[in-house]
DNA sequence: CCAAAAGTGTTGTTGTTACACCCATGC
DNA sequence: GCATGGGTGTAACAACAACACTTTTGG
């Protein structure tokens, strides 16, 4: 007779043109690694679809509503919970962080973002999904402009430009990748600026779903970076 | 309480430069679905890991040993199966499948491979599994070499071109192809000649797995097709 | 000698990279 | 007036796409 618990967990990734990019934690309220910090996630209801667990999930733990969410892989080795078979269904999310007022709620004690390079020790396998979870996000962001997911609805160009410098972990040069990406047209220069501390104030740009949508229905194919 | 059981799918993609690309399926020996054909698979153990339990179902059911393996989606409707609640853990893997006799084993009536372009019926959401498989291998001959697993170790160049072909769905400049292909310098050419049917006699090649991993992992990035 | 499949280079076009100075603001 | 961050164009080079004739075999 099988006997497998099912799971989801959720890699929530914020960004932040200060703080770069982080990963929503929460610790955990109970055994096993009870104050270990964790990803939000818990046992899948009978009656619910993954994805609705994931989202209840996220709202029950850290009071959050995902911008973007895409399956990630599954975790199923027999021991990677100690106490019986669990297989995870790891998702991960996009959000911009300013939206929320994140917020420990029931099962999680507290929760927190953690810059994606300096996380702290995590419980069960969770460190190899958060992995996961990063190389999946670099690779997307080079054929998908999952980025503006992350970025406020109206942003300057350079936020854009060190979103994907923190992700790809190198630096890009100005010029070049501004053209590239205005080439594809579907971010659109707004006729607002924005001052924030020193310098010269930024234009406002945005993104244009409707344009990206058809460029993507018509067979485009994004190739961003390596 | 949380009842909900954990199988694994497997669609197995085949190559035969005549044939084309084909995907092995069986018939279902009991309800529900009895008699339709379906993707191999079945319930995870309590105690295996979900690749483990992939390799034992193409084993016991259509006898078969695959060439790679490769997570790929987990499908969970509440609704997928009539039963109860299941959720798939669907794999794909890639054989050569002159390697095999497939035989229908246990828990199957009829074991065989279809065109991938031409299924039939298939049980449960079988279909939108397999789209999902063909559409992430044909991603993943984009910036990987999968499809050397797909032929003969030894092979004329234009059996890959033809796979090509297949998966991509449209025509190639032999000339430009295999330009590309050799400059990664992953394939050898052999000093022995291969004759079918009518035709010059065509040289053959071979894939150099030492090479193609030292190229990967210096960080090498194949960018093979759009 | 004809049909079938394999083999092979060049050129124009396009895309990519490298690179440095000026501008608008706050302090 | 200086420090800070924002804005912009060009030229050299590399990659890609388009293109057709010759070679070797079997029948």
């Amino acid at each position: 007779m099988q006997n497998i618990k099912v799971s989801v967990d959720a890699v929530v990734f914020g960004y932040d043109p200060e703080e770069g990019v982080s990963v929503l934690l929460i610790t955990r309220k109970y055994e096993p690694f009870k104050g270990v910090w964790a990803l939000p996630g818990g046992l899948v209801l009978n009656d619910e679809s993954l994805e609705t667990a994931v989202k209840r999930e996220l709202k029950e733990e850290a009071g959050i509503d995902v911008n973007y969410l895409e399956q990630l892989y599954s975790f199923g080795k027999p021991d990677r919970d100690p106490r019986n078979r669990v297989i995870s269904i790891a998702y991960y999310g996009l959000v911009r962080p300013k939206d929320f007022q994140i917020s420990a709620q029931t099962d999680a004690e507290h929760v927190a973002w953690f810059n994606m390079l300096k996380l702290p020790r995590l419980a069960f396998d969770h460190k190899q999904i958060v992995e996961h979870a990063i190389k999946r996000l670099r690779g997307k962001i080079a054929y998908e402009p999952v980025g503006f997911e992350l970025l406020d609805k109206k942003f300057p160009f350079s936020d854009l430009e060190k979103l994907y410098q923190a992700l790809l972990g190198h630096e890009l040069d100005r010029r070049n990748f501004k053209k590239k990406i205005m080439a594809y047209g579907f971010i659109e220069e707004l006729d607002e600026n924005i001052q924030r501390g020193a310098g010269r104030p930024a234009r406002l740009y945005q993104f244009n779903k409707k344009k990206y949508f058809q460029l993507k229905e018509s067979g485009y194919n994004f190739d961003l970076f390596i």
